[in-house]
DNA sequence: GGTGTTTTGTCATATCGGCGACATTTATCG
DNA sequence: CGATAAATGTCGCCGATATGACAAAACACC
């Protein structure tokens, strides 16, 4: 593999996590790239949808990803991933079908990466089968803390927590409030009059599907961070 | 390795899941008994602790272990382990301290596995590596799963999921309220309230820290479980 | 057995947040 | 530009639950 090819796949070992102590080779990530190929989609559609046979899983290399899961009680919207992530590896390590959707919000571009090539290439490659394993409890676990930290908070807490996740360079956050309080697993009213709250001490702006923050540290005080002087 | 030890450590087979499409040979079991040792710990004592450095993970082979978190909040309970459960794997892979401390709640008989011996062995046989990350995985999808279920129910219903899910072989649940109550977010008052209504439609009996539970499908049935017939 | 502690059971009160209703603003599309 | 749809901003009502308080029962230890 050269070394244009190598850059091209560096992405690809980032997603991995930075584990440092167990360093990806070239040859690694060389069998990584031949085991699958890029996928795009279009906004709206799905890379998979829960119940299906889980047959790969999937490195977001660009666009946005919302996942969900649908329930009697309707439709729970359980995350929102970017660059980086790897979805639906869980359920195609344990060979159960898919315990949620993914639909493309932007335009994706994903590596698909199919289980009946890929289990053989870990067992030849434990570097990457470690990394992996690093890499996926990491994000499991942080999904994990995220959903305890919300939990028993005040909506208001909530919000401030997530606009700051949601956040892009600009500290610019393109959701509808109803996507909001749906990621939350609130009524749109509660967000809307946090929002407002948020407003009124100049901590955000807020226009139409758009929520422009301005005081990042006012929302981290609201959302409960501890705030540690020189950190 | 004889058949005698490859039946004693046949246990440690099943902590690392089910997948029948990655088998663990005796060699595996070996190598993986040979990287460890047995601890017991006292009730009440320690495993590990928050913020402790993460040189150690264990596989619970007898006992109950309850999970807490410590915050400037107060003390939160994340998880109650059985025989089986692997933990400490988490933080020991990232390299990062316990985000958690791991207490005996009966006598407990574990597994240790060291960090520095286990990371050459993983990399020597893959497939142990590969059933951790499917064990690791499937463990904290099922948590995460559970906490997901749990979020926006009433307090009811969270009580009759939680009770299924640590009733004993008897259907005992040994447990005073406020432990259940601080398992679950809520207060002791409404777990409280709870446990009177099952008692009063004949669901369960209850004792000084001991929960009966008598007729389980009821609280399947409030628990909001889809009970499909002939499932 | 007596005393202190833990746990259970119950009440009143205050607050948070979901829900319905409605006006207003912004975007979309012909 | 006008009509329609989508999203925002507020209000009032009501149910769920946390909180505080207190009595009664069960247990633990001397």
């Amino acid at each position: 593999m050269d070394t244009a090819e190598y850059q091209h796949f560096a992405w690809l070992a980032r997603s991995f996590g930075r584990t440092d102590y167990l360093p990806l080779t070239p040859s690694d990530l060389g069998a990584l790239a031949e085991a699958g190929e890029y996928v795009d989609k279009y906004p709206g559609t799905h890379l998979f949808k829960q119940g299906d046979e889980s047959q790969a899983a999937y490195v977001i290399q660009r666009g946005e990803v919302e996942l969900y899961r649908t329930r009697p009680a309707g439709r729970r919207v359980v995350g929102r991933v970017r660059s980086g992530a790897v979805i639906g590896d869980i359920a195609m390590f344990q060979g159960e079908p898919y315990v949620s959707s993914a639909k493309a919000i932007t335009a994706v571009r994903a590596f698909r990466l199919e289980r009946s090539r890929l289990i053989p290439l870990l067992i030849e490659h434990p570097v990457i089968a470690m990394r992996w394993l690093v890499a996926g409890l990491t994000q499991l676990e942080a999904t994990q803390r995220r959903v305890i930290r919300l939990m028993h908070r005040t909506v208001r807490e909530q919000v401030a927590e997530v606009l700051l996740d949601e956040a892009d360079e600009y500290g610019e956050v393109h959701l509808s409030q109803s996507s909001l309080a749906d990621l939350l697993g609130a009524s749109r009213q509660s967000v809307n009059e946090a929002l407002a709250s948020f407003r009124a001490i100049g901590a955000t702006e807020t226009g139409y599907r758009l929520i422009q923050v301005t005081d990042d540290k006012a929302l981290a005080e609201i959302a409960g961070h501890v705030i540690v002087s020189g950190d």
